[in-house]
Order: C-alpha cells, then structure tokens, then sequence
DNA sequence: AGGTTATATTTCGATATCGAAATAACTGCA
DNA sequence: TGCAGTTATTTCGATATCGAAATATAACCT
C-alpha cells in the first residue's frame, strides 16, 4: 500500500465528483478530514489539484472546492475502426484541446494503420504541457490483459497485434488498449450518458455489434476478456419475417453493415431516406430494432440493469429505430416491469470513442512514487 | 475507517485462503508485515483465530498458520422453498454442528412458515456456542436492501413480508437474507464447484428457474435486486418441437415442476424412470436441456462466465440431462470456443442451501467496535 | 455592530502503520 | 556439530493517520 495510492484515489475521486471539499472526501473516502487536509495541501502543491471557491454558498463557511489542475498534463485518445480514425487531445481536468479525424484508405493493412495512430498521435499532441498518458480504442477483440489486438474482421491482416509495446515504444508515456465499445461505455458513465450509474450496458451498432457491460459500478470485462459479443446472438422470430425457420445472427439483421448492404446504400443516404419516412426502409429498420430490442428484453432478465443507452449512427433516429425498439422491449418485458430498463441514445457524437480513450488513459493515470 | 474494519478484512481473507501465514496475509492484503503481526497477535488474543503448524514445509522458517477459531461461536442457516425447510448450525470455522429438515403442510401460509423457520432456529441451536448471526435463503423476490420478502409464486399469501425485522426481533443477532438460488452461488464459491472463480453463474433448477452470479469476483444483484430472473427467458426452437411458432418461457419447458407435471410424475419417479433409459422421459429431458442449453449460450456471448454450476435435482442426472445441455452449448458457440464455459454440476446436495445461508450470515459477520 | 448558528478546515497529542534491519526457525550439507 | 541458505516473524525509529477540540469564515438575526 504505497502511500501514493491513497493519494491517486482522492485525484479520481474529485474528477467523479467534479467540484467537492476536503470534509465531502473525507467522508467519502472514510479518512479523517485532518489527513485529507495534508493530502490535498500536497497535492495542491505540486500542482496537481487547483482550489476554488463555491460561487453561492449558505450557512456556514463555504469550502474551498477542488479541481483537477488542468496545467497539470495532456493525455491523447484515439480510436478507430476499417474506415475512419479520430485523435483528441485532452488537459488534466478532460477538457479538449486539439482534435483530428481521418478517413483510412480502404483495404489498408494493419502496418498502414499502426503507422497513421502514430502520425495523428503527433498531430494532436498540445505544445508546452507534459504527455501523461496515451488511450487507444480498439476494435475487434483483445487479450486479456489488453495489450494485444487479437482479431478484426474489417482489417485483413489485423491479427495479434502488440500495440502496447509498439506505442509504448513510440511515445515513452503509460498506453492504455481496450475495446471501442467499453470505450464508448467508459465515456458514458463519465461524462455521458451513465453517470453515477451502476449497472448500464452500452450497446453499439456499427459495422458489428457489441456492449459493453459495466455492473456494480465497475467494468465487466468476462474471464477471456470477451464479455458483450452479442453480434452472434441468435434472434428468431417469426413475426417479423415469415420465412425464417431457424435462428439468425443479430449482426446479419442489425448491424449497420448488414442494413447497407440490404438497401444497398451509404450511411448518409441511409439517414436521409428514414428522415424522409421511405417506407421500405423504415421496414428494414423496425424489423433491426425490433431484434435488438428483443436481445435486450433477454438481457434485461439476466442481468437488470439501470440504462441501455444505444450508440451508433442508428441511435440518432428517433421514430425509426429507437421508437420501435423500446416498444419491443416493453412488449417483451410486459409481466415484469421492475425488469424494464430506461434507453437512451448516446449524445456524444463521433468523436466519444477518441474522448473515452483519452479519458481512459487519464482516469488510469498515477502518480509515480 | 474503523480500526476494525483491517481486522474484518482479516478474517474474511483469512476464511477464504483456508490456512494461511502473516507475511502471506500482508501480501495479499497489501499491509506491511510488521503491522500485520500486530493485528493477528490481536486476533488470536481474543479467541477469534487460532495458530497451527503446518504438516511439511521445505526450506526456510515454516509459518504459522492462520485459521478461524471454531469455539468463538455459531452461525445459523435456514434453507427453504413450498415444500420443505431445511436448516442448519455451524461452528465459526464452518465446520457443521446440527442440522434438521422438515416438511412443510401443502398449502403452509406465510405465518405457518415464518413461525415454522423460527422453530427450526431454537432445534439446531447448539447449547455453548455464543449465536452470532442468522441466514435465510429466501425463495421468490427480495426488495433491494435485502429485508422484506416480496413475492414467491408458491406459497400464496407470501407478499412483503419483513423477514429480516421479524427473525431479528425474535432472536437478538444480526440476521442476513438473500434469494435462494444467490445463496446456492455463494456456496458454490465458498465451499463448492466455483472456489477461486472470478465469473460463474448458477442455475438453480426447481419449481422454478433462476440464476445466481458472480462477476468480477462479486455478487451481482441487479439495479432492482432482479438480475437472474431468467425463468421466463423466450425459448423457441422449430429443432425441438415443430409446433411451436412462437417462443415460450423458458420455465414452461425446463423447470422440474413443468416436466413434472408433463410427465405425471414426482421428482423420486423421474429420476428412476431417467436412470431406466424410459425413452418418452429422455426426449422430454433432453427438450428441457436443449432449452436450457441454448439459454446458457445466449449468457455466455454477454457475460464469457468461465463456469457454470447447475443446481436442483436434474443436474444429478448425467446422461439424461447434463449431456444433452452440454452439446448443445456447444453446438451453439460452436465458432467461438473462447466463450465456451465450463459446465459443471453441484456436488453441495440438498443442505447446500442451509449450509450457504449460514455461511452468508458468517460472512457478513463484523467484529463489534 | 455584535452575537448566534452552521459548516469547513486546521491544530496537536495519541495511536497505527511503515520499512529496513535484526532475529528466529527450519533444511541441507560438510 | 557448525555453517550457509531460505523463509517467517519481530523489533524499532520514522512517518502517517486519527480524533477531538480549536479556529476560520460565512449567513442570519436582533
């Protein structure tokens, strides 16, 4: 139990907490307020921390509120997919400072995109305050320990990639892998969708499908580190397309891959016709919500979290896709309403796996002794 | 933070490492060795631990070993459901000291019941061991703070009935509930099929069906205390029986009182007409282990448990039952063997239930400050 | 203005924890 | 028997934490 350790639980608590005193921590943390006074002082001291004060305050004398010291460091976040990779760069307190995206070239091999993640790191990278630390979202599944990229359908030769060591090499600063949808998960609960949540499932539809899964307030990764790959999930029913007999995979019904290729069409040319109610695709579309909806009504019986929230360019459409998917899920949980969960759709846009992977690496953050 | 709560901490670790040294115990919990020297020689001034040899050691001063005292007192646990109650008393190193099972009347009340549990507190009860707390595994549904029975199907005036209040009132000790199928899980953990198992789930079949889990090493409970209430999970296979379009709940095709009643029969006749290889039993059996089968698959892409433990009579019944379930888990992630788990079944037999409630309340014990 | 109430923070002696070195208890070997 | 090697535990001075009381800083009231 270094001594350093209590120290980095108080700098991750006042980011949670966003502006608290040293009594509020104190309680929090279950230390005395006398210590956590000696804490903060140091931490203040070397920066870390900036003080402010409450602009209305009641009785009593008005604490002097804690921040994150944005001056303190830069953290980079980048995440990509077969398509398209972004970069930000965010200061201590998480506040963006330079952003960069960039279309990959189609059929690029793994080397290609290794390459451009180190090019756009450098690109976003803040003059003048220290790198701390370097997140990186990525697709396709990892190892356990998260240093290794194991499989991406989309990218031909994307296979055992080790990306930590590669970066890490490249950058001499701590780098932090996870999957794109804990990713998105991980910004969700901490400064989106899912704040002070304790149980929520992410569940984004892209070219697959996957969720990310946090319970009890932490993240659940699953023993091979390949919890949430739903995109297999078998989905039957017969009132949604006579002709199927047997099961089929959600991502072959669901996925954004799969809904382009059936109405042959782009995204942009997806989301324009359903804004324009084109009744062949509002069709496809609630047939996809609709086995979405009941994967989720199954997982609701399982594991009863608090929130869904939905990402995806899909989760945009408000009456053609997530209208029809919670009226599938309340008509599948009908019986048991304490089961039912609330679903939203994520509002943090494009770039939320690049700010979820800077925050990674900034809420992975420590002191060193 | 109590100075107490480092000594808790200490018996927990020390109650799930079995036998341990102090310099271990520091390791593992992160405590300088000399400190941890101090809180043991404290413990066992007390009569809380006791120190043993250990049988062979190699090189090096062999340790002393660390363990529970069974003379610092006992615990209690009541395991029942419509049909029969079953208790038990163990000493503070959980070793067993009384037990008893009853009989409950067929169509018992809830006052029948509660008065019935307290009876079978006083009948194990064992005279000179100071009673240090009291577990109920509780069938049906428990509010979120674990105090107040809601609802259970089979017995029929079992509604919000304050349980903790009640047993607590009457016996002066710290008493415990969980849900049934969740004490099943923790006993699996302690003393069972899933010791040292980060991720396993347990699927308690009998009149109904439900799931306990452990995530992370956690109980996980849901955000309303209803995660694993997967009786009526959609099941629908054409494979199994051509004339189910629709889906239907899973408990209508695989809990023993819907095989039961499909069969005309009690659970001593199915189990000896299965062990008879009677083959309109079998295909009955194996419809209800494809189901089941398909449901442990659908858990697995979500939460990649490594092992499952199956509870209830049926799981006694290899051929029959285990089998049939295991292969088709199997064929259903048959591309993706990284989320195959391990399938196993209880070995705790029909005390596992007592045996877990009391090991609850043992858990949950505090010493006083 | 001066007192009262409420809340946050600091002060300071008592206690707990740490870390490194010393000691203890064993095996194996000469 | 004596000594080297190995691991567990204890010793002891330095440091950290605690807890209760004191102090600081505000609003509110008369």
């Amino acid at each position: 139990m270094n001594s350093r350790t209590i120290e980095n639980t108080i700098v991750r608590e006042i980011r949670l907490a966003n502006a608290t005193s040293r009594v509020q921590l104190a309680k929090q943390l279950g230390i005395a307020p006398s210590t956590m006074g000696i804490q903060i002082d140091r931490l203040v001291e070397q920066g870390i921390l900036k003080e402010s004060v409450p602009e209305e305050w009641g009785l009593g004398r008005p604490p002097k509120l804690l921040e994150p010291n944005p001056t303190a460091g830069q953290f980079i976040g980048v995440d990509f997919d077969a398509r398209r990779l972004h970069a930000v760069s965010v200061d201590f307190s998480q506040q963006l400072l330079k952003q960069h995206s960039r279309d990959l070239p189609s059929q690029a091999k793994a080397a290609d995109v290794i390459l451009q993640i180190q090019e756009v790191i450098r690109e976003v990278r803040f003059r003048g305050r220290k790198l701390l630390g370097i997140g990186l979202a990525i697709p396709g599944t990892l190892d356990e320990e998260a240093t290794t990229g194991l499989h991406y359908r989309f990218i031909s030769d994307w296979t055992n990639l080790p990306l930590k060591r590669i970066v890490q090499g490249a950058f001499r600063v701590p780098v932090y892998l996870e999957n794109n949808v804990r990713v998105m998960a991980m910004a969700e609960r901490w400064f989106g969708q899912a704040r002070n949540i304790q149980n929520f499932i992410c569940i984004g539809i892209r070219s697959g499908i996957g969720a990310g899964i946090f319970l009890n307030g932490e993240l659940y990764r699953g023993s091979g580190g390949l919890a949430g790959e739903i995109g297999t999930w078998p989905v039957c029913d017969s009132s949604l397309n006579k002709k199927i007999q047997e099961s089929i995979p959600l991502e072959d019904i669901a996925s954004l891959r799969a809904i382009l290729e059936t109405l042959n069409t782009s995204v942009d040319g997806l989301l324009e016709s359903a804004e324009k109610c084109d009744s062949s695709v509002l069709k496809i579309l609630k047939i996809a919500a609709c086995a979405v909806g009941r994967v989720i009504s199954q997982i609701s019986l399982m594991l009863n979290p608090q929130r869904i929230v939905i990402g995806g360019p899909l989760a945009e459409l408000e009456e053609a896709f997530m209208s029809p998917l919670c009226e599938e899920v309340q008509r599948c949980l009908n019986q048991q309403s304490g089961l039912l969960p609330e679903i939203v759709s994520t509002q943090l846009g494009e770039l939320a796996g690049a700010k979820g992977a800077a925050a990674l690496s900034l809420h992975r953050w420590e002191l060193k002794v």
